[in-house]
Parts: C-alpha cells; structure tokens; sequence
DNA sequence: CAGTTATTACGACTAGATTCGTAATTTAAA
DNA sequence: TTTAAATTACGAATCTAGTCGTAATAACTG
C-alpha cells in the first residue's frame, strides 16, 4: 500500500490521534504543552510523546498549526462531526453489511438511558422523509 | 483470582481479523481452504497468511478449532452480534463521548435509505414498550 | 553576552499487524 | 512402499503505532 503525499486523501485517525483530537476539540487551537497538560489529567504520557505524535498527524493532514511562534499552535483539521461521521460510516461498512439499522439495533440496549432513546426519537421524527 | 486462559477477555479483533470473521459469520465453520477460497474472490492473499491469521486469532480466543481432522476447522468463538455490540460500544466510548444518541445522529444522512430508516422507526417503537 | 529554560527535531526502540516462504508432517495415490 | 499432494508449523521481513531520550534551536533573564 503506497504512501502518497501529494494525495491528501483524509486518514483515518489511529487510537491516540484520537484522543488528541478530542482535546482539541473541546479545547480549541492549542500549543503543544497546553494539549499535554490536559493528557496528563487522565494518562500519564511524555511530552515529547505527544509531540510526535502531533508532528505524524500534521503529516497525515489530521491537524494544521501555526509556526508563527516559538510554540507551534495545532488546530483539528476537520470537524468533530465530519470526523465521526467518517468513522462511523468505516465501521457500518466493515463490520455492519453497509447496514445503518442494524448498526443502530446494536447501538441502543440496556445500558441506553431513556434520554437518549427519547433524543434519537425526536431525530427521527424530524426526518420527515418521503415515502 | 489468577489469569486463566480459558477466560481471557476477548481483544478487539484487527482489519484482517474482522474480515475472516465476517466470513466465518457467513459460512459458518471452514477449513482454511475454504477461507481462502473465498476471500480470494476478492482479495489477492495468500494461503499462508490466511492459515497465520487464523493461527493468531486461535491464541486470541477469537476463534476455536477443531482439529479432529487433517484440515483444521475453524469457527468464530463470539457470535456476530455480540463483536458488533463490542465494537459499536468500543466506538461510542471513544469518539462520541459516550453518547449513543450522538453516534445514532451521525450515522443516519442523505445517504440511509428510506427503507432503513423505516427499520429503526421499527426498533424504536418496539422498545416504546418497555417505558 | 552568557547561562538557563522551553520547544522542536531527530532517531531509536518496542510491540503488534500483516505478509509470505520454506520446512515438517500427514494423507492419499500410484 | 514410494511418491506426490495438501496442510500445518515456524520464522523472517516489512510496516505502522506508540513510546521516549537526546540533540539542536530559539527565547528569555540577568
């Protein structure tokens, strides 16, 4: 499988890529030592680690950041959503058939609160898709 | 209580893992022959790395053999139903913050047929019940 | 300016995933 | 029984992910 650089194709986001994008979406555009700061909240992982790793993913176009200054600011370079949708539309195909419903019949079990069922109701309801 | 490898937790199964399992789902139990036969119909792999794969998926516990004759047959030892709600649930933790709701919002687009659509209206009123 | 500190760059190392070639073994056939 | 074919076992090679140490570089402080 040939790496090609000029072929922006979007990657798909490795575990711990995930986890940073996360943070950056909740955090906004961040240095590296601010990003750091809040993985070491729940893991303890080196500085330079996340560095790397955030060098890789600039690489592969997962984040853009600024070198204006000394600290580089890293950004996420798609949205939340389009990035979950990218992942979830992965999974429906390589474990699900290419089924949405079958992957929402295995969503939703006992552990769903009524609150979410109730959200995914309202979701529906506001498809008035023509039949 | 020691680790006993009868009751190893099931890990999450990789690409090429969840490919011969969807097989495996499929066909039910198969010799490697028969696996290779047909993911090769369309993948170009090896008879070897199809009998390594399932060798390391045996020592995993994602799959149990009987070796009762000369050619090995294979089986999925977890059902299809119960490695989706593991992966759909390994997925809903890490990249939607644990909201099913969410994961259920963005799997559905312009792209989800009416008809699927109308199965999880299905599923929805089926739980109403329950409530 | 010199020394300290913060940050990035570079590369090495481990572990797992994937690939497949070759050897060993078993079964079947001639 | 000897040969051929099919199958499993073993291990090497490559690739990616993740880890981090150390060097190089830039900025700040006195």
């Amino acid at each position: 499988m040939a790496t090609d650089k000029s072929a922006v194709k979007p990657t798909k986001p490795t575990e711990a890529e995930l986890t940073l994008l996360n943070i950056l979406w909740q955090m906004g555009p961040a240095t590296v030592r601010q990003i750091h700061d809040h993985v070491s909240a729940t893991q303890k992982t080196g500085y330079t680690t996340v560095l790397k790793i955030l060098q890789i993913m600039h690489e592969k176009a997962l984040v853009i950041r600024d070198e204006t200054n000394r600290a580089h600011v890293y950004a996420a370079a798609n949205s939340e959503m389009h990035t979950q949708s990218s992942l979830i539309k992965d999974l429906i195909s390589k474990a699900f058939g290419g089924s949405t419903s079958k992957l929402v019949m295995r969503a939703i079990d006992e552990s769903t609160s009524a609150e979410e069922i109730d959200d995914i109701r309202q979701l529906l309801n506001s498809l008035e898709k023509e039949f």
